[in-house]
RNA sequence: GGUCCCGUAGCUCAGUUGGAUAGAGCAACAGCCUUCUAAGCUGUGGGCCACUGGUUCGAAUCCAGUCGGGAUCACCA
């Protein structure tokens, strides 16, 4: 027992900066130790970047892995040997190395049950193991949502919104100084198609007289609005007129274009109007992004944002860095750059998306001077950033290159791409609505809210459907188009949300049940592999953290989350907990589940998503 | 046609900067609840990693080409 003693004193002492970059500091220790190695007996000089470091598999002996292929033009050696000689130079020069062994050119490091232990017992009770805690004094801004205020929001908000809150969640998690914001696109076309068409067949309904929430009282309008137009067309077709002609004459859409035209003129009544609907609509999201669990910093409004671009394009214009041609329409020349010419303004000089874009890049830069300006949108957006940026520079403004358009793939349906137009879309309001009607059906069939009161049963439900869904969409490379089957309702069991935070749950239970005041493990008990393995996972999540801000892909702590849960589960259900009889190994084993339901609880707080204390 | 993205099990997806015998889940089949929550665990079957060539000690991963799928190249946003 004095042993204990010696081994844990010091680590009472050892302070937050220290802990965060525990294998950090570790993995670079590792790979140092090789290139002293290989210098000692080869005289070869290498740096990091030429070591592969990697958690050694599972099938093998060992925890860190170095291939020395690299190395045997220098040793002269076979790689057998050369590993061998390596293995030996460490381990008698790193204490944390305890042994190695030899598999043709692989090097197995073994660390030694003390380091693990030391890293265990040092931060297994911190909720916030693996962030860094220090705040950097620039600014990150990330953009997500971006909707329209002509109809609700649907499938493929929820993947902007559940990305852009995700990756914002991670990036505050590696120190960033986060600013999310979003931009409403509340002026244009769109919205006066909703406008004319409540104008003309309202009768006046409001969300309060309808009982319609606001957002979807706009959209249905909308609808309405294009259900007529396109009988307007076919009729001036079947009177002999060419489908593009009659596309441009119909009557509404003229009826639309002329209360753009007021709109912009501020006519007091269209305005009137347009802040009416538009305030139905902000209601109606802003209860879709309570329940989605999203926030922001801060708003722009187009409305308030494309006047600025139009006297930043005018401002080029003077300057001689844009061309004005004869019908008077503004354009950017983009051919030395490979690209073509961009419009951006309208011969009427109204302006277009492209100029509304950079009348708020200009205006959040010179809100916030952000070192970075994240926008979470589209990957069919992809020209469109690159000229923006292109235009950004050309203008002169340096500041263009801290843009980065963080592009994410479509939400495919089995028919294919949702489309408004087609009416295949899957609302965000009735998809939330089927998920917790699955999640109650699924609890009240499993017996598993039995004992709940109704407010409590209420909200795990609604807390496991928004798991599942939130976990299907965060757990696919934002990069790839994936695909949403709506028929086959959304998984609760296998690599789900509900499964991990199920295992969240059985371990809230497990710690509720121990009668042990739980201490450090001591230093004499056997672990495991099984053990071993959940030590390992643990021990990663620091570089996922860090992977997953690098790459802003939350999907990265998705699957490292779910291979946790999945390993704490097979321990679970194999190795006894509470009802071990030896003291020290019981102690062991719950300290293991502390740290693994914190960061179970703190990964999935990276992903929106809420683990409850029983399920 | 130009540019960009994607192609891994029947389906949905993982696969760290190139490393050892390519992994999960779902679906199918077979087991495990008088023992810490069975929304769980264990097992079986299922693969020319689209194809061809190249780079190298080593390629699902990098390069070139081919074939499939998607996006985009709007005075829509």
């Amino acid at each position: 027992m004095n042993i204990r003693w010696v081994f844990f004193i010091p680590l009472f002492i050892v302070n937050l900066h220290f802990q965060y970059h525990f294998k950090f500091m570790l993995e670079s220790k590792l790979c140092q130790a090789v290139i002293k190695a290989v210098h000692a007996l080869y005289g070869l000089e290498l740096a990091e970047k030429d070591i592969t470091l990697q958690k050694t598999r599972r099938e093998f002996t060992g925890d860190f892995t170095v291939a020395v292929f690299p190395f045997v033009r220098a040793s002269r050696k076979s790689p057998e040997i050369t590993a061998a000689e390596i293995g030996q130079h460490i381990k008698d020069n790193i204490e944390e190395v305890f042994d190695f062994n030899v598999i043709k050119g692989f090097l197995n490091l073994s660390l030694s049950k003390i380091y693990w232990l030391q890293f265990l017992n040092n931060n297994f009770r911190q909720t916030d193991f693996g962030f860094t805690t220090s705040k950097e004094n620039e600014v990150v801004m990330i953009e997500y949502s971006s909707p329209n205020t002509n109809k609700p929001l649907h499938l493929g908000h929820i993947r902007n919104n559940l990305l852009g809150w995700s990756v914002a969640e991670i990036l505050k998690a590696n120190g960033k100084n986060v600013v999310k914001v979003n931009l409403v696109n509340d002026r244009g076309i769109h919205i006066c198609k909703s406008m004319l068409a409540w104008q003309k067949w309202g009768n006046g309904e409001t969300p309060e007289t309808s009982g319609i929430k606001g957002d979807h009282l706009a959209g249905k309008y909308y609808v309405l609005f294009d259900k007529n137009y396109k009988t307007e067309i076919a009729d001036l077709i079947a009177n002999g007129m060419e489908k593009e002609s009659a596309e441009k004459q119909a009557p509404l859409i003229l009826e639309a274009q002329e209360m753009l035209r007021k709109w912009e003129a501020k006519d007091d009544a269209v305005i009137q109007l347009w802040k009416r609907m538009n305030n139905w609509v902000y209601e109606g999201f802003e209860q879709t992004y309570t329940r989605m669990g999203i926030d922001f910093d801060k708003t722009y409004y187009e409305s308030s944002t494309y006047l600025l671009g139009k006297s930043i394009v005018e401002e080029g214009l003077d300057d001689g860095k844009l061309i004005r041609k004869p019908d008077q329409s503004v354009w950017a020349d983009l051919t030395e750059e490979g690209l073509d010419e961009k419009l951006l303004l309208r011969a009427d000089g109204t302006s277009v998306y492209m100029t509304q874009d950079l009348g708020t890049a200009h205006l959040r830069y010179h809100d916030y001077q952000p070192k970075q300006m994240i926008y979470v949108v589209g990957n069919e957006q992809n020209y469109h950033f690159d000229v923006l940026k292109l235009v950004l520079k050309k203008l002169g403004y340096n500041w263009a290159d801290t843009i980065q358009h963080l592009s994410y793939g479509m939400v495919e349906l089995p028919a294919g791409k949702m489309k408004s137009r087609e009416g295949t879309v899957v609302d965000a309001d009735d998809l939330m609505d089927e998920m917790e009607k699955t999640a109650y059906e699924k609890a009240l069939e499993l017996g598993k809210i039995d004992d709940f009161e109704s407010e409590d049963a209420k909200h795990l439900y609604y807390t496991i459907a928004m798991g599942a869904l939130k976990y299907f969409i965060l757990k696919v490379d934002p990069q790839k188009n994936m695909l949403f089957n709506p028929t086959e309702s959304i998984d609760f069991n296998g690599h789900t949300g509900p499964f991990i935070q199920y295992t969240h749950a059985r371990i809230k239970s497990l710690l509720k049940k121990a009668l042990d005041e739980i201490k450090p493990a001591d230093a004499e008990i056997e672990m495991l592999p099984k053990e071993k393995e959940i030590i390992r996972l643990l021990h990663d999540y620091p570089s996922i953290i860090k992977l997953a801000g690098e790459g802003r892909s939350p999907a990265l702590i998705a699957n490292y989350i779910y291979e946790l849960a999945k390993e704490f589960n097979a321990f679970y259900q194999e190795i006894t907990i509470l009802k071990e009889e030896n003291e020290e190994l019981r102690n062991f084993r719950l300290v293991l589940s502390v740290f693994t339901s914190n960061i179970i609880k703190s990964a999935m707080g990276l992903l929106g998503i809420a683990v409850p204390e029983r399920m």
